[in-house]
DNA sequence: CGACAGTATCTGCGCTTGCAGATACTGTCA
DNA sequence: TGACAGTATCTGCAAGCGCAGATACTGTCG
């Protein structure tokens, strides 16, 4: 998919650049997340959506997020956060507790052996990430990436204005 | 995750560029499949994951493909096949046929139906994409990923190389 | 032909996801 | 206080995914 032509482009407009463009993001996200995915379950023993949620943890915290909050910041995870926190609670790197004032709420937080955990997984993803994506271009490529891509990250969500034609 | 450090840098060694860079990309790509996914579920009546496969039987001509080259061609698929193909069938987009001379193995052609859907679906993926994407950013911008990813695109398998330090 | 390694695809099964509807609690208003 | 809309999270269930082990066929070798 995602490449809907062929080399014989014959689709294309006038200009076609956004689409090869596209093809590259998408394939190039594809194959490093696939890797990063492999090597964190082989080393680290969670798969990268738990990484993902102790990662938002991480960066709360101590006090924790509600599990509002992680299900918005979570870039992987639309639903079945509950069943998934419960995985990772399971292997007593988070911890639910209760929210003073309010019962219907909890918050989720870091234990000791999670923020541990989140550490040496953190510290190897990014040099997987590093070999993977980052030594293949130069400092300018990232850069010039970094620049154009940036809005989608500060974005809260791009699918909104996505109808906009301007 | 892949957000493993915030606001705050103090994570990132002499040059950090290639993390943001990873980020625009992980972030770019997730945001806008899923605009492309929930789009091609409401008007098309099915997932990425059929447009995926159909389209790589779209460009493999009337002589469709054996599942083992489309499990290798599909970007979105690594096991599983046998059912989705299953799944694609019962909605008449795809037909199993025989291969002549090995009764081992099944060819998986599209059906008039299946390409007549898929073309569809194609038209307006298409314009999805540019919206959600090829809009967003200048041509030059545009230009500038399509040169730095291109290897993505291109290779068969990155993560073979992914090792070397060059 | 009979044994056997190799190939192509499918099946069984457990885990993960996604979504609709429960459940439990809060705050407001009469 | 009792009713009720709103909020926070969970549960049930069906669908999808991934992997290990079947199953069915092929080609080779003796």
């Amino acid at each position: 998919m995602l490449s809907p032509v062929q080399p014989n482009d014959e689709f294309p407009g006038p200009d076609w650049t956004w689409f090869e463009s596209w093809r590259g993001v998408l394939f190039a996200s594809a194959r490093v997340l696939r890797i990063a995915d492999l090597d964190m379950i082989e080393h680290d023993g969670f798969p990268l959506t738990w990484f993902d949620v102790l990662s938002r943890l991480a960066d709360a915290g101590p006090a924790g997020l509600r599990m509002q909050e992680l299900e918005e910041l979570a870039l992987f995870t639309r639903g079945g956060l509950t069943r998934l926190v419960d995985r990772i609670e399971a292997a007593r790197l988070v911890q639910r507790e209760p929210v003073p004032g309010d019962r219907r709420g909890v918050r989720v937080v870091l234990t000791a052996d999670g923020r541990q955990r989140y550490s040496a997984a953190l510290a190897r993803h990014g040099e997987v990430i590093e070999r993977a994506f980052g030594q293949r271009l130069t400092s300018a490529q990232h850069r010039a990436i970094a620049d154009a891509l940036w809005p989608w990250w500060h974005d809260a969500d791009p699918a909104d204005t996505a109808q906009d034609p301007g």
